[in-house]
DNA sequence: GTTGACCCTGTAAATAGTACAGGGTTTATA
DNA sequence: TATAAACCCTGTACTATTTACAGGGTCAAC
């Protein structure tokens, strides 16, 4: 029976085999057709789909998100709107999460300034930091 | 009895009220003393430890990682090193996160792009971007 | 005295997987 | 041909970090 065995799929799409059961379960695809072993073997579109599932992860989208992708994917003329929409939302949740990590940075960094410098001192900066900022601030 | 409560204590320190739950589960915090009735008393301390907690986790921390941390912290002349080297490590971990948010948000701006483009055709250039993409390539 | 706001517990959901036990199959090699 | 390695199967439980919910108790105010 020719086709690819989970291990092979999950190499050629860069994912891990057990995720593949996963996608399975959540229904992002079929269940693929098995050897009288019982081994799935899965299609040269089965992969394509995967692939599908392991680029929009790694754009960020939730496997929902992906669902409802690959959903509009059926109805292709009528879709390209409403992908529009949703790759944009998620443009602007990339960019959020870049501003939020920056920010994150910016303190780390100022911190770890701080405690280069003290080293003759018996205080940890970072550690007073934590300790004093208050929760609306950033640090 | 004086004290903070459980809602007291999560406004106080910007966190959910079932946070602190799950942090006592998770040994971050002590159990607190109870009222006769049963309910958490949390002390300033407690509240001190809890914006600590707070704070290493906005920047990207992890439960465990936050652990280790206030262990040292028992220790303040000997801790410093040790706090900068996981600074440090943590820094470059954002910085890596960055950078992938970065490529993220590149190619959702060029499928964007290209989409708005492609208004009179009546194919999605996102949808297909996924499907062509290989694994180890970035779209 | 009763309503509403708070507290308690244990449990289950959600995110997206990973890991493991206990078994079957297939392939390669000695 | 035997057996060992490398794969596959299932179900279940675990990771991390919350959040939610059911079913009940308590407290303050009106």
């Amino acid at each position: 029976m020719e086709g690819l065995t989970r291990s092979e799929v999950a190499k050629q799409c860069g994912v891990n085999i057990e995720s593949l059961r996963y996608y399975e379960k959540r229904k992002l695809i079929d269940p693929p057709p098995r050897t009288r072993a019982g081994y799935r073997m899965y299609s040269q579109e089965d992969a394509v789909k995967i692939r599908f599932i392991k680029n929009a992860r790694n754009l960020g989208f939730t496997l929902n998100e992906i669902n409802d992708l690959m959903k509009l994917r059926v109805d292709r003329k009528k879709s390209c709107d409403s992908v529009l929409v949703k790759a944009r939302k998620k443009r602007e949740e990339v960019d959020q999460k870049i501003r939020d990590l920056k920010s994150m940075r910016k303190t780390l960094d100022q911190l770890i300034g701080k405690c280069e410098k003290s080293v003759l001192t018996n205080d940890c900066p970072i550690l007073s930091s934590f300790e004093s900022a208050k929760p609306g601030k950033k640090l």
